[in-house]
DNA sequence: CGGAGCGGGATTTTT
DNA sequence: TCCCGCTCCG
């Protein structure tokens, strides 16, 4: 493979060209003609908008392959980002499918994170770090806030460590420096002191040596701007940009892309973003889905490339996704087509509680299963990760294989975030938060007072605690127990430290862990979790070994916070719908869909209707996913934080099309069968439809101003909220003052009637507000 | 300094 | 419900 050879002296690229273009290249073949659109218009700006299961990957790495093979650059000139590692790993995985070695030259894929803190390590004493500094996750973030908050006499009751923290991640996120932030979001923290704090926090990073996940990007733009000439090595260097998921960009990643694709003047700046307006999910965290609709104006002259054919999903389930999606109308607006077969319906099934929500999926899986499906091809998809549980428990009790994605992270466990702690200390001497960690883990008599001693000599004299500690030992004002433990310690980090450069990574941290006690730590205790940390510590000291050097892997573990799975057995796969975007498979389960959850109430709340549409989006991702059969849920009554709450169905369902959703009735006896309870009795005459109860109708038109109980002008007559509507009675067969039972919440009295909801006050449970349907007069 | 016990608060998504 | 952090006591 000559052409993709990174190391062939630059004269073959004509030839390669010349043979490339000949050969009729394979990679070529098979692709769509707005596909290969994509792929050949290599000069000046090119935004594909490229749809759920458009071959938006395929397009992006065929890309990568066709550079390469004209010999219009080498692997190590393309600079192609990603916003996830996920997608950046895909995309060299792909690549490396299509060129062989040659992506391995990709010196340059990555996420937008990892690769500023690539550029930021090798220019770092420009601004004002040294290179092997740390880049610090939510935690240490936390945590050195908590210490600001405390240092400047601010109540953190009052004004919480975590609320700061996403006030600066949205001001970094904006890509405002300290200065550079509005008065009025200054002040609103702390009495004014927001500015302030963000100013003292950025010190402090310094001193620390240290930057947050922002600064990787606020850090590399400031570099560019001050140092025009580092930005012109850039230029130079990139021949061709590439960008994935550009709907999902913040401010702070748009400046950085501006700048850095600013080598060429305007027109003729290679730059390929690929992106789809209808997928932007990350909104709450700074992405700006106005960046992709602002693309032309930004790179005069682009072109234009759309992909809407559809290769993933079945007809129902295309139609189904996108009447859902055109009820949002900030978007570009994209027809999805396939031609393929009509298949399966989605289906939509109402169920009672949570509980059965998981019992009736599982057994509907086991059902799947027994015909044949492989596990690997089912996924459930749900909103927020607490929904996770209840599938755990119900999969663990019936033996259903299953896998969590993106649960809580490998190297976020206790103990593996300990163990790297004595790593960093190792590693970066100012890495104070570390430091911290690890300087009473085990314990060894060093609490807070000792602390305190530290901290006051750093303060006083600017230096980090190690230094600090340095220094204390030699004197008397530490009593003699804590002295001589901290005197060890300072001693034991000194000594692995002189051999950071000769002994293998993997075998250093073994040492470490051994002899700081903190294996032992684990060895003593008798809780159930102990075993399980020792082997994560097992496991993790076995992961190293795949680095070439401790800086490396620390690295690793500060951009790329996940372990590598295990592939073994087939398993179901559980995630949230975040977690999903990009992946497919051939059963989807959607559950979940009721208000409040989906869309999630604090969507609602904090961005009104761009949040309502985010969600929807987030609907669309869902449903997308699936190839052949999407299956979604709601239940009546859901466990939130212990508490049973009702709950009503989600408005997406309304925005589905009817004709292409099949209403199924949950399977197995289900059980309301053994409550002899019709769960839906306001629809009884419609009992195989009771998709959708109809009180949630009615508050949806109260709110939008109409009458409930009309079939009201909706922009979609075809929904099956119009259905339901159409049918539904106002009239309620209860009164207040009735006496009735509820399922769960007892006994009670109805305090009103409004349509087919209830406010009862029930004996044990307090007012809540219920379904008539639930309750039998007692 | 360390452990136990209690109260309060929180729960979306992630680089 | 659970988890965290704080306080109080030994």
């Amino acid at each position: 493979m000559s052409a993709f050879d990174d190391h062939a002296p630059r004269q073959d690229g004509l030839a390669a060209r010349a043979a490339a273009l000949a050969r009729r290249p394979r990679y070529l073949e098979g692709l769509n003609p707005e596909q290969r659109a994509a792929v050949e218009t290599l000069d000046g700006p090119v935004l594909v908008l490229a749809g759920a299961g458009t071959g938006k990957t395929r397009a992006l790495t065929t890309r990568i392959a066709h550079i390469m093979a004209l010999g219009k650059a080498r692997a190590f000139e393309i600079l192609a980002v990603t916003f996830t590692n996920k997608a950046a790993r895909e995309m060299r995985e792909r690549v490396e499918t299509l060129v062989g070695e040659g992506a391995q030259a990709m010196q340059w894929l990555g996420t937008f994170h990892a690769i500023s803190a690539k550029i930021l390590r090798r220019h770092a004493e420009l601004v004002g770090l040294k290179p092997n500094f740390t880049i610090l996750d939510a935690d240490d973030q936390i945590r050195l806030i908590k210490q600001l908050l405390q240092a400047e006499n601010i109540d953190d009751k009052r004004w919480p460590a975590r609320a700061f923290a996403m006030r600066l991640d949205s001001w970094k996120n904006r890509g405002l420096s300290p200065k550079q932030v509005p008065a009025g979001e200054a002040e609103s923290f702390a009495n004014g002191k927001g500015a302030t704090l963000y100013g003292l926090y950025q010190e402090r990073l310094k001193v620390l040596n240290a930057v947050d996940f922002g600064d990787l990007l606020l850090e590399t733009l400031r570099l560019f701007r001050e140092h025009p000439d580092v930005l012109a090595d850039y230029h130079a260097r990139f021949k061709y940009i590439l960008v994935d998921e550009y709907q999902d960009t913040n401010v702070a990643q748009y400046l950085w892309l501006r700048l850095i694709s600013q080598g060429r003047e305007p027109g003729k700046q290679n730059l390929c973003c690929v992106g789809d307006d209808d997928q932007s999910v990350y909104g709450w965290r700074g992405a700006e889905v106005e960046n992709i609709l602002r693309f032309e104006q930004d790179f005069p002259g682009a072109t234009i490339v759309r992909l809407e054919r559809n290769y993933r999903s079945t007809g129902h389930i295309l139609a189904a996704a996108a009447h859902l999606i055109s009820h949002n109308e900030d978007r570009l607006g994209k027809t999805l087509f396939t031609d393929g077969e009509e298949g399966e319906k989605p289906t939509l099934t109402g169920v009672w509680d949570s509980q059965e929500e998981a019992r009736v999926i599982g057994e509907d899986i086991e059902q799947l299963q027994r015909h044949g499906h492989s596990l690997e091809e089912i996924a459930i998809l749900v909103r927020a990760s607490f929904q996770m549980r209840e599938f755990e428990e119900r999969f663990v009790e019936i033996g259903l294989p299953y896998r969590i994605i993106g649960g809580p992270r490998f190297y976020e466990r206790m103990e593996i975030r300990d163990a790297i702690a004595y790593l960093r200390c190792v590693a970066q001497p100012a890495d104070d938060l570390a430091f911290e960690r690890i300087v009473n883990t085990p314990k060894r008599g060093l609490g807070d007072a000792t602390l305190n001693i530290l901290h006051d000599y750093g303060r006083k004299t600017g230096v980090p605690l190690t230094q600090a500690a340095r220094a204390m030992i030699e004197t008397e004002e530490m009593k003699p127990r804590p002295r001589a433990a901290l005197k060890a310690l300072i001693g034991d980090l000194d000594r692995w430290r002189g051999l950071i450069d000769t002994k293998p990574q993997h075998e250093l941290a073994e040492m470490v862990l051994d002899e700081s006690g903190y294996t032992e730590m684990w060895r003593q205790d008798k809780t159930p979790e102990a075993a399980g940390r020792l082997d994560n510590l097992k496991e993790l000291v076995r992961a190293m070994e795949e680095f070439p050097d401790l800086a490396s892997f620390l690295e690793h573990v500060s951009l790329v916070m996940e372990a590598e799975e295990a592939s073994g057995a087939e398993r179901v796969s559980i995630m949230t719908l975040h977690g999903a975007k990009g992946l497919e498979f051939e059963t989807v389960y959607l559950p979940g869909w009721e208000e409040g959850l989906f869309p999630h109430q604090r969507a609602l709340d904090e961005q009104g209707r761009a949040g309502l549409e985010e969600e929807r989006r987030l609907a669309y991702v869902g449903v997308t996913r699936a190839k052949r059969r999407a299956k979604i849920f709601f239940a009546s009554n859901r466990r939130i934080r212990g508490l049973w709450q009702p709950t009503t169905p989600s408005r997406f369902i309304d925005n589905l099309p009817s004709a292409h959703i099949d209403v199924v009735e949950a399977p197995g006896g289900s059980q309301y069968g053994a409550y002899g309870v019709s769960r839906f009795s306001a629809f009884d005459a419609y009992d195989s439809d009771y998709a959708s109860p109809g009180w949630s109708r009615a508050r949806a038109h109260a709110a939008a101003g109409t009458t409930p109980g009309k079939p009201t002008r909706s922009r979609q007559p075809t929904t099956i909220e119009g259905e339901v509507m159409a049918r539904a009675s106002t009239t309620s067969r209860f009164r207040a003052g009735t006496r009735v039972f509820h399922q769960k919440f007892g006994p009670g009295t109805i305090a009103a009637v409004d349509g087919g909801k209830l406010t009862v006050d029930f004996d044990k449970a307090g007012r809540k507000m219920v379904l008539e349907s639930f309750v039998q007069s007692g």
